[in-house]
DNA sequence: GCCGAAGGTGAGCGGGCGCTTAGCGTGGCC
DNA sequence: GGCCACGCTAAGCGCCCGCTCACCTTCGGC
């Protein structure tokens, strides 16, 4: 299945930092699991089973089934403030910044879309405390995405009505990437981090 | 809550057609649950519950809470297809048509995201042959989207790269608002369906 | 060679799930 | 007034859920 392949490959070097060996593969097995069938309808069997161990060893690197959405989340929401923070301090236009901030971020949620849907769609599932704390994270994203917005509409690079809601428009539409794209569709993930580079340049009225 | 308001009143209208009375009031509190938890986190006691039933009416009106879900998907696609054809129907340029159909579109997602969210989110619940019924009838609004995008292209009104890519995130950018869109935030649905309808002009580079 | 810690297992608990069934009240028809 | 069809409820079945616990290995340190 290109799920299992795909989180086992590429996808798995972002999960690096999780120790020790056996939390870690249940981690990707969870993030398998969510991305496939959603959290609630995700069993804790399931997992462990993934990860080729019994239910109960779930429970000795995470305190319930909760805790491993947390972490998925928090991770995943870390990796993706990363690529826009890079892409936002990087020399160059606002326009040559916001390409790449849309084009890598829209990469990343087609390519590592087990992921993404996960980070991006079961964020209700958490707790109010863990919620509160991915949302936050959820700004931060935001306020880069605004920040070179702003840098372009300042320096008269780009023609922008309402520059909240266009900043929205942005996230949402690569955010909702991850729902729609396939790796069986016509496009790679780079072809459509192109597409949307160009179509948000015409968003902003870019010259 | 506002949800309950909202879907006891404006948006009840839409499932007018549904008969009899009891099974109305299922429906409606089926959607109310489904926006609010996501289908599977949904019980079938909190559904006759909310409906002021006891749990096994459901099953007088329903086979099984699956059934409550295809019916509910199939209204909503059936009314969205609805608001994109008569969009693209209508007489006027292609930018005219577009503009109308995305704001008309989009003020569906926000006034009903409790109803759109289901439709757009929960497809994945369904089972393979409800699946299927359902995903004909979003080929069919893409259908309608493209149709005026490549009339806009035909008429030199458009500039498009590629008509495929660009109407999926035309598309995509309309039914992400079911996500992301809250009475409590800043706007209305009628200025988020004014904004949207400008940045998808910009899009297609109408002239 | 013994020991304790770390990491794992099999069995199973309390509970809530989707759904069923036996029976009850009630309104329309003759 | 007698009767039945319909809409509904109370009770509960069988199942599987998240999670626990008693016990079993393995292995480095001495």
């Amino acid at each position: 299945m290109s799920t299992a392949e795909e989180t086992a490959g590429g996808e798995t070097s972002a999960w690096g930092e999780v120790t020790p060996d056996a939390a870690r593969r249940l981690l990707i097995a969870a993030v398998e699991a969510f991305a496939e069938r959603g959290y609630h309808a995700t069993t804790t069997r399931d997992i462990a089973g993934r990860a080729g161990m019994s239910p109960a060893a779930l429970y000795i690197h995470y305190k319930t089934k909760e805790e491993l959405l947390h972490r998925i989340s928090r991770i995943g929401h870390e990796k993706a403030l990363e690529i826009l923070r890079t892409a936002s301090r990087r020399e160059g236009t606002a326009a040559e910044r916001l390409a790449d901030a849309v084009s890598s971020f829209v990469r990343w949620h087609a390519g590592g879309r087990t992921t993404a849907r996960v980070v991006q769609y079961e964020l209700d599932s958490l707790g109010p405390d863990a919620r509160a704390e991915i949302l936050a994270l959820r700004r931060q994203c935001d306020a880069e995405v605004r920040g070179i917005i702003e840098d372009g509409v300042a320096a008269g690079e780009f023609d922008v009505l309402d520059v909240k809601g266009t900043t929205l428009a942005v996230l949402s539409l690569c955010i909702d990437v991850a729902r729609w794209f396939s790796v069986d569709g016509p496009w790679t993930p780079d072809e459509v981090g192109a597409l949307y580079a160009d179509l948000v340049l015409r968003m902003v009225g870019a010259k």
